[in-house]
RNA sequence: GGCGACGUGGCCAAGAGGCUAAGGCAGAGGACUGCAAAUCCUUUAUCCCCGGUUCGAAUCCGGGCGUCGCCUCCA
């Protein structure tokens, strides 16, 4: 079984058949940065960065590029608004990107390049286009011809003929015709402008994607993908500019996630009704806004609202809770010298190897994250069960068993769905954490001598308070336990 | 108007012709516990409706109903 991925040029799954041996090409549209991202942004970000986690976990070299659009209308307009360059605008928010994307675990591209770095690199490209006969110049603006390239439309599925019968755009009567989209447009007074043969101006939106992908690239690359809305127009276009040009085939494979949506209706910016980031991660943890947005298959929609979040962080304590025995475990056989040779044969041991194998075939199958990580629960209940065991210390291999279940946890989790596995709390509050370990272990203590008095009431006040404070109290045969609840 | 997607247990969500329809959350019962927690075991599905194809359909085809999206900046 090999890597199969849904194509949107095809419609259908294929296997994965890399342009170049063991290494994986793809290219990933970014944001344009007038604002910080929100939700809608955050899916593609989480679930293509889990694309590049998987292929790298399955030996691939990955090259990873995702630009950002950091010229754009709606940066000028903002800017414009709020009185500041539109440049400085866009490079302050390329930075807040990088700091949502570092909470959301996702880690940065091969290569993050921005639209106003490579204007000269767009020029050439428009000039090759004007050449052949595929694009046009109209007073100061360029445009493209969709009627002088033939595959127009195979991306989307739809023929110019019926775009043109549902067309909403307004007709410029300069264009050949009212699909022709711009790939230069000329710069009004104010404006942040560039040289071209045209005149002063700038990049229209499209082409940005086709001269940075090629560039970083190649002329056919593996993988491109970006949400369902870009299909139609930005990925057609881009199509379009990109083998017109250079007269071969694009990329390979198109990948492209579904919406997000707030109370069954989509997210989105003219609604107004988007999360910023930001914003859920003020009331959520990272780590459980990333399992969320990986609990559902990336082509259909998914529904965001905080109680979802919340039936999330319950599903993924209880694999935290499995890591935490593990890891209690291991070091309990640790210290009584317990061998810990891994013994292959044993029942569990064979267990632990199908929950992988399981995970491994789920995510070839079109990166299915929601089957894969019914294959985790899977291991967490074998975990759990073999763990919990009274006689643990006696069974062949134990210790062999419980460190390879921890690796294994960790690889699908940690490594390829990129969830780290860790309190948060204990990560955050490390200057302070030596003292409020004593604390609570002296309150442990004085708790255990009421339970030896039979003390009840001492006990579990001791018990309920700590819990008010943030702090949970396990009993177990061997002990006590206890953790920070997050939140 | 043109094009497309989807409708699976109380909720979320996999599965895309054939063993008992994954998994999570919630609920119920049990084991363990001083009581809890955590954990384990058991338990909850005429797969939107109606036709059709097939030995066999949640899965394929046709029709209906419903929801959503794209065609305009959007991930």
């Amino acid at each position: 079984m090999s890597i199969h991925i849904y194509n949107t040029l095809t419609h259908s799954k294929e296997p994965f058949i890399p342009g170049e041996e063991g290494k994986v090409k793809m290219y990933v549209c970014g944001p344009t940065t007038y604002n910080y991202i929100h939700l809608g942004n955050a899916r593609p970000l989480v679930f293509f960065d889990t694309v590049r986690r998987y292929f790298s976990y399955r030996g691939y070299q990955v090259q990873y590029v995702q630009n950002f659009t950091d010229v754009d209308d709606k940066i000028i307009k903002r800017a414009e608004e709020e009185g500041t360059d539109p440049l400085a605008l866009a490079q302050k928010y390329i930075e807040e990107f990088f700091q949502d994307a570092q909470a959301l675990n996702v880690k940065p591209a091969s290569v993050h390049p921005k639209v106003s770095e490579h204007i000269p690199d767009i020029v050439a490209l428009i000039e090759q286009l004007i050449d052949k006969g595929f694009a046009y110049q109209v007073e100061g603006d360029v445009y493209f011809s969709v009627r002088s390239f033939e595959g127009y439309g195979k991306l989307s599925g739809r023929s110019l003929d019926e775009l043109q019968a549902g067309a909403r755009v307004e007709v410029d009567a300069r264009k050949k015709d009212p699909l022709d989209f711009a790939l230069w447009k000329q710069a009004k007074p104010g404006e942040p402008a560039w040289e071209s043969p045209w005149g002063m101006g700038r990049p229209g939106w499209h082409i940005e994607c086709s001269v940075m992908s090629l560039k970083y690239l190649g002329p056919h690359f593996d993988i491109h993908g970006g949400g369902a809305d870009l299909v139609f127009p930005h990925h057609e276009n881009e199509i379009a500019q990109s083998e017109a040009a250079c007269g071969e085939p694009f990329a390979k494979y198109w990948m492209h996630n579904g919406f997000i949506t707030v109370n069954q209706e989509k997210m989105s910016k003219s609604l107004g009704n988007f999360f910023l980031v930001r914003e859920i991660l003020a009331k959520f943890p990272a780590d459980v806004v990333r399992f969320f947005l990986l609990e559902t298959h990336y082509r259909s929609p998914l529904d965001f609202d905080d109680q979802k979040l919340l039936e999330s962080k319950k599903a993924l304590d209880r694999i935290k809770n499995t890591k935490g025995l593990l890891q209690e475990k291991i070091a309990f056989l640790t210290s009584v010298n317990a061998n810990d040779d891994y013994l292959p044969e044993e029942s569990t041991a064979r267990k632990i190897e199908q929950c992988r194998e399981e995970f491994i075939k789920a995510m070839d199958d079109d990166f299915n994250t929601s089957l894969a990580l019914a294959a985790v629960f899977e291991l967490c209940r074998v975990s759990n069960s073999f763990a919990n065991q009274p006689d643990l210390p006696q069974k062949p291999g134990a210790l062999g068993q419980l460190k390879r279940a921890l690796t294994v946890l960790e690889e699908m989790v940690v490594e390829v769905l990129g969830i780290p596995l860790q309190r948060e709390e204990t990560a955050r509050h490390n200057q302070d954490g030596a003292m409020v370990t004593a604390l609570v272990e002296l309150l442990i203590e004085l708790r255990q001598e009421a339970r030896a008095k039979k003390d009840w009431g001492t006990a579990d006040g001791i018990r309920d308070r700590l819990k008010e404070i943030g702090i949970i109290i396990e009993d177990t045969p061997h002990g006590v336990r206890w953790k920070r609840a997050e939140q």
